[in-house]
DNA sequence: CTCGTTTTGTTCCCACGTTCACAAACTCCT
DNA sequence: AGGAGTTTGTGAACGTGGGAACAAAACGAG
């Protein structure tokens, strides 16, 4: 509707709707399992945990890809968040440091499931070398180039302990990977244009027990 | 500095600021651990990957704890923000669904290292029970309400399949836990007083992806 | 004691995100 | 064909968060 630049997509989504449309997608995915065709901005918020208002305004940044008076249809407006975010097609994934957090995640199926493709696992610790988890043999974290280079991984996630996430960052950095999901409970640095996000499980509880500790206070 | 309020603490504080309270104080654990005895908002910012003006507005909300010209003494400043989020005093933790992130939850040293403690591992299915996980007994679901009351746990971290969320949620909500940190890939809803945090691991991802896609776009 | 230096605490302003509210657009019924 | 009823897309108001900049406060030198 609105008139599109030169380059065709790409007018830019604002970050908090960029983390919102994979629970939208989850929330589409599911209603079209249980067999809805069609549905309307509030069906969809309340399924994702969000206001309708917001929604609306959410894929109004995509496009005009609702119908007034009816609703969206599930099918293709799945299609056109998938498209959006990227998970069309398929991402090649480097997990590095294969402990508890590591196995976990090289066992998550959602992963394989939304376009993410585990293709190695890497540890510096020359014990686990040749283990297989989930079908994939741990390798040292030296074949890291090799790798990133014949597979075109572009997104590592590091599952390290905190003394050694710098080091496995600055690597990934250096042999190309542009995208960080770091897991490791430190804070990690890296150039501009290598984009870092962060799963920290004892903050999370921290803010929680902040909370709760103001709850008590009442 | 600013006039209190009738009870003594308890201004407060923007939850942007809490969630970056934990990062000041590992940042400062750190420190600490370094022999550094006092430190300037420059120094904490850049230990903790954040704007110095932004740093010293957050520390603002606690209270007056530094000194001009001088700095902040890591030591005092450290027991301030533990204090602040409550992690002084121990907090008793209940992990429900002990498939591979259960397990890499239960034997994370990041939580018993921060005042969480956990004391109960619950699974639906049998066949786990009896078995014991970083030292704790892995016990049937139904044991809930009776943990719960024994040892007094406000905590709940749920991390079962997508399909039990919700059911979980409900049962810990019903027997008075009232903060939830939920790692399985789906909304859950609580009625208010309860805080709900969501980790989803391929959610991390898919943001990823999306810029993935726009550097690759240009 | 006074002046210069350092660093905090805070104010002001801008950008971003959220919510409300409504016009535009579509369907269905008569 | 026209009117009533729905539901989207969006403009405008509001609130929260971030960053620059500066006054206030401490320290040290002379």
């Amino acid at each position: 509707m609105t008139a599109r630049s030169t380059s065709e997509t790409a007018r830019d989504i604002p970050e908090a709707t960029v983390a919102r449309l994979p629970v939208y997608l989850r929330a589409l995915n599911t209603l079209a399992d249980e067999g809805v065709r069609t549905c309307s901005s509030e069906d969809l918020a309340s399924a994702a945990g969000v206001n309708s208002a917001k929604l609306r305004k959410d894929l109004s940044y995509l496009g005009s890809y609702g119908t007034r008076g009816v609703g969206y249809d599930v099918d293709y407006l799945r299609y056109q968040i998938a498209r959006e975010i990227g998970v069309t097609q398929d991402w090649a994934v480097v997990i590095v440091g294969i402990g508890n957090l590591g196995h976990a995640l090289a066992n998550y199926s959602g992963f394989r499931s939304r376009g993410f493709h585990v293709v190695a696992l890497l540890d510096a610790d020359e014990s686990s070398h040749g283990e297989h988890v989930a079908g994939v043999e741990v390798r040292a974290f030296d074949d890291l180039e090799e790798i990133v280079d014949e597979q075109g991984v572009a997104i590592g996630v590091i599952a390290t302990p905190p003394a050694g996430a710098q080091d496995v960052a600055d690597r990934m950095v250096a042999c190309g990977i542009t995208s960080i999901l770091n897991f490791a409970p430190t804070v990690i640095s890296v150039p501009d244009g290598v984009d870092v996000r962060k799963v920290d499980l004892s903050i999370e509880l921290q803010i929680l027990a902040y909370h709760e500790q103001r709850k008590a206070q009442l």
